[in-house]
DNA sequence: ACAGCGATTGACT
DNA sequence: GTCAATCGCTGTA
């Protein structure tokens, strides 16, 4: 499986287009899609098996619910771009910004499953533990190196990329639930998950 | 200028 | 299951 990844000939990196969609839409396709960052020790690399989507407005739960600030200024930009942000004074978040024409969205991406570099992960998070690594966003974060320099990053052109390797992922395959960690929006089912995958964040 | 608090995690009962 | 850590963004003044 691994080996079938890392051949580039299989891998093609998403098209702005994909992201240029409902937000909802793009939070289920990333299910199965390969994140990849190049630094300067090596690849690391993990396979999307957890996401959420973040509206614009009628969505009490999304930083782009009011207005536009410094922090949230990238979720109504371009899309196929990286929105981090730090949280909880310790954390950050990884999303990747999606959403129609004119409006704000991105999709946060919860949890991975380690795919290349799992040394380089393991020294990140400082722990040898494989199933550990990825499974939450601010662990997946850490493990990749992915802090507040990637914010606004093209997910295209950068080091930081996303990849189609061919993985299609069956709608009865993928769970969907209301979002973690947030007080309002709690309706919304915006979750979603790779049944089953050993390393989604929660239950 | 400042109080309040968060799209989390890890340690602990 | 509970809870503290920790910091910078945001709204209010």
């Amino acid at each position: 499986m691994e080996d079938f990844i890392m051949k580039e000939k299989y891998r093609k990196i998403l098209p702005y287009s994909f992201y240029k969609r409902s937000t909802i839409k793009v939070a289920k396709e990333l299910l199965g899609k390969l994140l990849v960052h190049n630094t300067r020790e090596g690849m690391i690399s993990g396979i999307i098996v957890e996401t959420e989507a973040y509206l614009g407005r009628n969505d009490p739960a999304s930083h782009a619910a009011a207005k536009k600030t410094p922090r949230n200024s990238v979720m109504f930009g371009h899309c196929g771009r990286a929105y981090v942000y730090f949280i909880y004074g310790n954390h950050y978040c990884f999303n990747v910004v999606a959403h129609p024409d004119n409006v704000a969205g991105a999709v946060l991406i919860r949890a991975l499953e380690p795919c290349g570099g799992i040394q380089l992960m393991r020294e990140n998070r400082d722990t040898e533990q494989i199933n550990n690594l990825t499974n939450g966003p601010g662990k997946l974060t850490q493990a990749l190196g992915i802090a507040r320099s990637h914010n606004g990053c093209d997910l295209k052109k950068d080091s930081l990329k996303i990849y189609d390797i061919g993985c299609n992922i069956k709608a009865e395959v993928i769970a969907r639930c209301s979002r973690i960690g947030i007080k309002e929006g709690l309706d919304l089912l915006l979750r979603f998950y790779i049944k089953d995958n050993r390393n989604i964040s929660r239950k």
